[in-house]
DNA sequence: CCTATTTGCGTCATCCGTGTATCAGATAGA
DNA sequence: TCTATCTGATACACGGATGACGCAAATAGG
């Protein structure tokens, strides 16, 4: 679109994403006034960047989506067996969606942009899923959305787990993965 | 507190909750005038029951939280072995919360009122999956605090499944608890 | 060093949602 | 029927958020 932005604006916009990010997580109708505020910015420079409200939560949503589209690409699934990139991916995941958690619980796509990114996500996940399965890991009748579907609580709800730790974001992402990959692939049964 | 209500206003007093869960599932940040408006009345008279946004909006928490107590128990669910009593209750709760939708899933209870009623529903549950658990239903080790939050979100993803119905609310909530505890019990892997 | 860009400041207008008050008409319920 | 209650209409005050303007100071980057 325009011209590039200068180092110091680029570093603007980060800041007033990230910004809005953990204000929006505390009360998800805050003004831009206090989004600018926390990013140590004016709400005047807010608005040179993005002209409204709906401007910003958009670019929010795309820029926490390529995020996660980066996180599940450096994890290199295709190049391990299922469970292992299933592991990979979803100790990834977990840490960017840890980062992003307003941004990407809210994920209602509004937009084409945003719309995209998420459709990638979610052929690449079922993907995954159908690898697993051949690979003997799931069901061979399993309903691979249902489990998508299933998937993708697991993964919120372990990060809204009240863990022995008070700090939330210090939780290793690691266990979390597994705890999630074991409840995925076998529930809450006795193991047979 | 005051008297009791005529029956035409008790009659407004349900409208008006059962507009607002309509029309805030669409738009979390609708007005009252939007909420007055589908439920046939004046915005005055929505003012008139609750004094402020606020106040309808803990009123439709406390209405939408009771109304799953009754529905659980109404199962009767002390009376029959674990599993049948998981059906039954999983069953009625895909219906009240089929019904209440937006209500029962922005469930931050913000309020005493709230929360000691969602307390019990908490209680209530850790201590069906304790019976589970002894009967062999759930792995000995299991911890239950996860379990109960993988049960309340795969009660919230199958109301979500786009099933092969266009209607969401005709799904049949006996087949949805089924895969709901199937799923919890067993997950998405091979059986045994 | 010099210029284009960015940012902050003060100020303004405007819109929207909220909450309140009063009065007249309609209705429930005894 | 008759009264207490409920509802609608109109109007007003208030606050908060939004968005736009020009101008001066600071700063990045060639």
């Amino acid at each position: 679109m325009g011209r590039p932005l200068r180092a110091d604006a680029e570093r603007s916009v980060r800041a007033i994403l990230e910004a809005a990010e953990r204000v929006l997580a505390d009360d998800a109708g805050a003004s831009m006034e206090q989004i600018a505020e926390a990013a140590g910015l004016t709400r005047i420079t807010v608005h040179r960047r993005f002209a409204n409200r709906q401007a910003l939560l958009e670019a929010l949503a795309v820029s926490a989506k390529q995020q996660l589209l980066d996180a599940i690409g450096e994890a290199r699934p295709d190049s391990a067996p299922a469970l292992v990139a299933l592991y990979r991916v979803t100790a990834n995941v977990l840490r960017v969606k840890n980062t992003w958690r307003f941004t990407l619980s809210h994920a209602t796509p509004h937009t084409s942009a945003a719309a995209a990114v998420w459709e990638e996500i979610d052929t690449y996940t079922v993907e995954l899923l159908a690898r697993a399965q051949h690979e003997g890991l799931l069901a061979p009748d399993a309903d691979l959305d249902w489990t998508r579907q299933v998937y993708y609580a697991l993964l919120s709800e372990a990060l809204d787990r009240p863990g022995a730790n008070q700090d939330p974001a210090a939780q290793d992402p690691d266990a979390l993965a597994a705890l999630v990959i074991d409840t995925l692939l076998h529930g809450a049964g006795p193991r047979g």
